[in-house]
DNA sequence: CACCAGGCAAGTA
DNA sequence: TACTTGCATGGT
């Protein structure tokens, strides 16, 4: 079976165990920027926390959180830890927001999303993960997140090479897929689901994993 | 108690 | 290029 193919029936079967997952959670694109920014390397629960004190506060805007001292900021975001780090990765974020707001250009949706991605990874603070979620969920652009889980699940699977680079994993998705962003967006939202749920990191497998009964591929184009 | 979480950047070899 | 380390809270 071919790349697409797999994929495409794994997605399929995802869908049928879990359901659409309508992701992101989050009330605004700017909301899902700044959960972008805090999940990385966090369990999303502590991201919660950290984001209700930000609305209590009523600063999860561009404007009010601009006017927050670093220290504030820190404080208000503390639950999702390394907390000093990410209110200055907030905090440059910020800047770059205003300025690609006040640039020549300040319509966003008139940048290409190769332009922006690469804007993106400029930024002190914003890796590929970062700028795909960014890019795919508060943007709306068709590029496919890759993350721990999807590393983890496609690479027990046989269906990525364990070593593989956030490129070459992106890629395998990109090439063999139908570039539809609301494909993008479900099938990573239930590969998070299937990874919290039944791929584990210390646990080799689940017996009921939904993937479990998917045929192992020979041949694999990677 | 130990280990992990929806990473990233900077430093080293 | 390919590792290693610091960052830090909260859940299991």
């Amino acid at each position: 079976m071919k790349n697409d193919k797999c994929l495409i029936k794994i997605y399929k079967k995802l869908l049928r165990h879990f359901g659409p997952q309508y992701w992101w959670p989050a009330e605004t694109p700017f909301e899902v920027m700044v959960g972008a920014i805090l999940t990385q390397n966090t369990a999303w629960p502590n991201v919660e926390k950290a984001i209700a004190n930000l609305k209590k506060e009523n600063v999860l805007s561009l404007k009010n959180m601009q006017r927050l001292s670093l220290k504030k900021l820190a404080r208000l975001i503390r639950p999702s830890g390394f907390y000093n780090q990410k209110a200055k990765k907030l905090r440059t974020f910020l800047i770059f927001l205003l300025n690609l707001k006040q640039g020549r250009i300040n319509k966003i949706r008139l940048i290409k999303t190769k332009d922006l991605r690469k804007a993106l990874l400029e930024v002190n603070g914003i890796g590929q993960e970062t700028a795909d979620s960014i890019l795919l969920y508060a943007l709306g652009r068709p590029t496919f997140v890759v993350d721990a889980y999807t590393k983890r699940i496609f690479s027990r699977h046989g269906i990525i090479p364990p070593g593989a680079s956030y490129e070459e994993i992106q890629e395998i998705f990109m090439s063999n897929l139908p570039k539809k962003i609301k494909l993008y967006n479900e099938y990573h939202a239930l590969i998070v689901a299937t990874g919290k749920k039944y791929c584990k990191k210390n646990v080799p497998f689940c017996k009921n994993c939904p993937l479990k009964l998917v045929k192992r591929i020979k041949n694999m184009i990677y």
